[in-house]
DNA sequence: TATACTAAGATAGTAATACTATTATATTTG
DNA sequence: CAAATATAATAGTATTACTATCTTAGTATA
């Protein structure tokens, strides 16, 4: 990834946490091995006493940084929509074309992750699957619309607006710029997770299809070659 | 809904159940107030001791019948696609032009849920909604790929055939059957859920908006006029 | 050098969850 | 009427998801 990057600071809503992770050695072990214990555990039953005894550190301790697990998921997933936001506007920023645009713009966002070593102590590759698993249950709770209204989920829907904008701006007579922005980012973690364990309901098998399926089915929509 | 319907039994893969609910008065009250609890409470706080306490009866009589509230879960989204495949099937059964029964079928796996008198212990419309809120959390678990070879998401899989067989049928040519009916149905409950929670990420705000999303979608993606 | 502050660790305790096991009672059926 | 079955009642366990308090270690400061 590059320097540039590498200097930045992901910034997430304070409310979400009680003490900034990034702030402490503690705080970024915390986050470190949160993200192998959720992977390795899913979130169910990831605990924080577990946690804690990962990293011969105190269950109480935890509980300084974060209210409870679900805080700490909602950090995760706000980190990396954070991260992925980063790497759209970069890759895009000095593309003229609006096709060529969203065309990076659909790749970046639907691509398999690699790791990036600008965040030494956080996986991406681990913290994509998390992502794949996860991300929907930050969301599909009954706090939903009081988190909503506390912010905690800003980030996502910036990302989600910029994929908007970047299709309105391929075609502005186009119905539902928003949806099909909303259906391209939980779209493409949903195809990832049908080819890990329901192969018989997706054509993505191989390296980069979710990316070819999603080109196919934005430009189709807005019924431009995707070549143009 | 029609006579045929309403004679018909939805069939569930046994595993789900240690005793069939549909057997028994106690088990069609965990069925229907089950429905009604995890509507009201969502699903991390329903338990079986307040759905004891609901229905007048013992916690440990509802455990004869489910193992858990994960296997209820299964329970009742098997039979809320069973439900929905059923009416796909009926509704696109005689239609004999290809692109018209598509057509047809997007809809009826988009459109809004009416209360279905057929089952007169089952909620439909608040079944849909658990559905949107719960379903995804049936699958997103660490045992998956366990409970996936036991059959317990058989008839969901098999809901998703339909759609990709009507897709081929239209259009033998397109890459991504599967991918793109696997998409309707997860896209249109999340749709749904954005149009509860987060209005800014969707254009599909009024009646039926959701199915012209949809439909305007698949038909571009086959490239077939959607009135052809 | 004493003091003060903060971060982290240790310990204890609580209410609720997610069950299992056993026994008792009521209802159905043969 | 007896036997079988379904349900209810009660009790008990391990774990979860915390809260509260107290101690200790390290650093900052006056």
């Amino acid at each position: 990834m590059d320097r540039l990057l590498r200097s930045i600071k992901i910034e997430i809503n304070e409310k979400i946490y009680k003490k900034d992770p990034q702030s402490s050695d503690l705080g970024k072990k915390i986050i470190e091995h949160g993200i192998l214990m959720i992977h390795e555990l899913g979130f169910e039953d990831f605990t924080f006493k577990k946690l804690g005894v990962q990293i011969g550190s105190n269950e109480s301790s935890i509980y300084r940084y974060f209210e409870n697990k679900h805080k700490l998921l909602l950090y995760l997933t706000s980190w990396y929509w954070g991260w992925l936001e980063y790497q759209l506007v970069f890759s895009t920023n000095s593309i003229q074309d609006n096709t060529h645009k969203l065309k990076k713009a659909i790749e970046v966002v639907t691509r398999e992750i690699e790791e990036d070593s600008s965040f030494t102590y956080i996986n991406e590759v681990l913290l994509n699957k998390i992502i794949i698993n996860e991300y929907s249950k930050s969301y599909l709770t009954k706090e939903v619309d009081k988190e909503n209204k506390e912010g905690y989920f800003t980030i996502y829907k910036r990302l989600a607006d910029r994929l908007s904008k970047m299709i309105k701006m391929v075609n502005p007579e186009y119905s539902f710029p928003t949806s099909l922005a909303s259906t391209l980012l939980e779209g493409s973690l949903h195809q990832y997770f049908l080819r890990d364990h329901f192969t018989s309901l997706t054509e993505c098998k191989e390296l980069s299809s979710v990316t070819l399926y999603f080109t196919d089915l934005v430009f189709n929509s807005l019924n431009i070659k995707k070549n143009g």
